[in-house]
DNA sequence: CGTTCGATGCACT
DNA sequence: GTGCATCGAACGT
């Protein structure tokens, strides 16, 4: 069962919440990556300073104003793919950033992905990565699934991006300041799976 | 613990 | 030209 395109037509912040536990799954030719949603973020319209379409519509954040239910992905700092879910009605710009996944599928070309791209550099642990850091962080999950900007508005109730409910049983949200944002740090828009070990960012617990 | 820094692409000013 | 919804290493305290 993949989650519906109305499932996206909601508010943000209940999006968001139950997105947590359900599995993003990625098909790129025959290869099938996926895990379960253990960290997110909420961006909400205009008047979120941090949300990209906070002063007004542009060509690129356009489809945050357009259909729920299609992905919105962006390069950032150059270097990270980033992938969110659009939410809410036309008009109502919003959507949840994926922020880190415990991984299910592929973790074989997962862990192979992300040795490539740390490849040359020096690592403190000798290139190790455990199952839990695989994902952990936004732009490392899309490393790891290989979600690039090709991948940007896809429909998430399609066979090629999608998400499944009832990945793991959530026994505790916690809610606090969103991540790596200058403004709007105010707002608890960042939702994560409690004591999870691929939460990203030492906050775990909550 | 904390801050700083380089790598890197694109949209917007 | 500036500014990022990043990452990991390096170095200071």
């Amino acid at each position: 069962m993949t989650l519906p395109r109305d499932f996206y037509d909601r508010p943000t912040l209940d999006v968001a919440r139950e997105l947590l536990g359900a599995v993003l799954v990625h098909r790129h030719g025959s290869v099938v990556t996926s895990g379960v949603i253990v960290e997110v973020e909420a961006y909400i319209g205009e008047s979120d300073p941090a949300c990209h379409a906070a002063r007004g519509r542009t060509t690129r954040n356009a489809p945050l104003y357009g259909a729920p239910g299609l992905s919105y992905v962006y390069l950032n700092y150059g270097i990270h793919s980033l992938v969110n879910a659009v939410t809410e009605s036309e008009g109502h710009p919003a959507a949840v950033l994926i922020r880190a996944l415990a991984p299910l599928d592929g973790m074989a070309i997962m862990r192979r992905r992300r040795l490539r791209e740390m490849k040359g550099r020096r690592t403190a642990s000798g290139g190790q990565l455990d199952d839990a850091s695989l994902c952990r962080g936004p732009g490392n999950l899309t490393m790891a699934m290989g979600i690039t900007l090709e991948e940007h508005q896809l429909d998430l109730s399609g066979v090629r991006l999608f998400v499944e409910p009832g990945g793991m049983p959530v026994r505790e949200i916690a809610w606090g300041p969103r991540i790596g944002i200058r403004v709007g740090t105010e707002q608890p828009w960042r939702g994560w799976i409690a004591g999870h070990p691929a939460v990203s960012a030492h906050q775990r617990s909550g």
